[in-house]
DNA sequence: TGAAATGTTGGGGCG
DNA sequence: ACGCCCCAACATTTC
């Protein structure tokens, strides 16, 4: 039962003269910048009275348990720098809470842009939006922005999408070079603003939420930790990855930017931000990923699904240090380090034979960063169940694992600080005999 | 974007 | 000096 959150802010007792037919709106979703903001350059570029506008949905917000939700923290802090970024150009951010076919439908402007949402419920919300603005005689247009190749733009000579991700990347590489990219800047653009006092902004209370206490990464581009990426992506306990991963998917930075500096500095990194647009591109072109194994054949496994193993592992209880601290620091800080990420996930779907939906599941509960094409995509990967996914028979041992990437201990012992007493916990399956299950119940179901 | 099992090689101890 | 064995180190195969 969803638990019904109340926001006691309303503003949708506009002033008229707010909204009206000479007035552009920018729907800001998740490109929460006003720089290289593809869909806000057109909005300026072709209108005058352009106003930003944000709304909270209660479809998405109703659906959260946690009152001091990071993620709606970090939107609302979000906002929050753009609403003073567009004060001090002279006008300001409309924040609005409600259903978006219901607030379109009351609202009466010239124009509404905005960019492309790809998942699921963002493209069902926009066909309905885009349609009851069409009735109203509204222009409805949307961009490319969080990607810089959308699901068709790269695909394999015969005109089919690339299941395999070497040669997407290829391909993809190819068509960059071939046409980058432009940043599109808007600084010169900020008078085709609506001009208005300060708009009225919710506090985190007003909309049923309360802040949360985590804390944020820093929305520099460190160029430090992109310059070792290659050599020290791989250890967990130096900061050795960039942690944009939240900023890409709220849209505090641009992707265009992003891989221009990969494309200069390291194209290792560079491969990690092809992995996300491979992802999207499979999310798209096969939907199924959502419910079920890319490949149907894996959709036979018998899962073990033992619901105390689960809460262990959810827990960082598990008795192997490095699945433990992952865990713990995916719960204490709504992050965890890629590296880990593998070595978790294959111990969940190998280890303890659960089924990978309900480890995808936890973590986009807990993933500052989360994005449902990325977690799918590499939660199939570790199960083996994907597209250009591990083959079931690679089984991570998680101990060799922390002394190959973890070799001074310093990660683990930052999360499991009571590791060597009576306090740790033995571990929950031996190693030897969980492999041989694994490799033994995949080869019978896929057999 | 593994790990374990199995195979091969070569140096050194030793009869 | 030589062959045999052991085994570590590395390579290849298998899951």
């Amino acid at each position: 039962m969803p638990l019904k959150r109340k926001s006691t802010f309303s503003n949708l007792l506009l002033d008229p003269k707010l909204l009206d037919a000479t007035t552009t709106l920018f729907w800001f979703r998740r490109d929460l910048r006003l720089e290289d903001n593809v869909g806000l350059y057109h909005a300026l570029k072709e209108n005058i009275n352009v106003l930003p506008v944000f709304l909270f949905d209660p479809h998405i917000l109703e659906k959260l348990e946690d009152p001091a939700d990071a993620r709606v923290t970090f939107i609302h802090d979000s906002l929050s720098l753009l609403r003073d970024e567009l004060k001090a150009a002279g006008s300001s951010l409309l924040v609005l809470y409600g259903k978006p076919e219901e607030v379109f439908g009351q609202l009466s402007v010239n124009a509404v842009y905005t960019n492309h949402d790809y998942e699921p419920y963002g493209r069902s919300r926009d066909e309905a939006v885009g349609r009851l603005l069409k009735a109203k005689g509204i222009l409805f247009r949307s961009f490319k922005d969080m990607v810089v190749f959308e699901r068709s733009e790269v695909m394999k000579g015969d005109g089919t999408p690339y299941t395999i991700f070497t040669p997407y990347s290829r391909k993809w590489k190819e068509a960059f070079e071939h046409s980058i990219p432009r940043q599109l800047s808007t600084k010169s653009l900020l008078s085709n603003l609506k001009k208005c006092k300060p708009l009225p902004f919710p506090s985190l209370e007003e909309l049923g939420f309360s802040r949360s206490a985590l804390v944020f990464p820093e929305r520099k581009i460190p160029a430090s930790i992109i310059k070792a990426y290659a050599r020290q992506r791989d250890i967990p306990g130096i900061p050795s990855t960039t942690r944009l991963g939240v900023h890409l998917r709220f849209g505090t930075v641009s992707i265009r930017k992003l891989v221009s500096i990969a494309r200069d500095k390291s194209e290792v990194w560079l491969n990690e931000l092809i992995w996300r647009e491979f992802y999207h591109m499979i999310l798209w072109h096969f939907p199924h990923v959502v419910e079920r194994a890319f490949k149907p054949a894996y959709d036979r496994i018998p899962w073990v699904n033992n619901p105390d193993e689960f809460k262990r592992w959810c827990e960082g209880q598990t008795g192997y240090p490095l699945v433990d601290a992952g865990m713990r620091e995916l719960n204490h800080t709504g992050f965890m380090h890629n590296r880990v990420r593998m070595v978790t996930a294959s111990f969940l779907t190998k280890h303890l034979l659960i089924d990978w939906r309900w480890g995808e599941a936890y973590f986009a509960g807990k993933l500052l960063d989360f994005d449902l094409a990325a977690n799918n995509g590499g939660w199939q990967w570790a199960a083996g169940t994907g597209c250009d996914a591990a083959p079931y028979f690679r089984v991570f041992n998680p101990q060799s694992q922390a002394d190959k990437f973890d070799p001074d201990m310093r990660y683990i012992r930052q999360w499991v600080p009571e590791l060597g007493t009576p306090a740790y916990p033995k571990p929950m399956v031996d190693h030897a005999f969980a492999r041989q299950r694994a490799l033994d119940v995949y080869k019978e179901a896929l057999g």
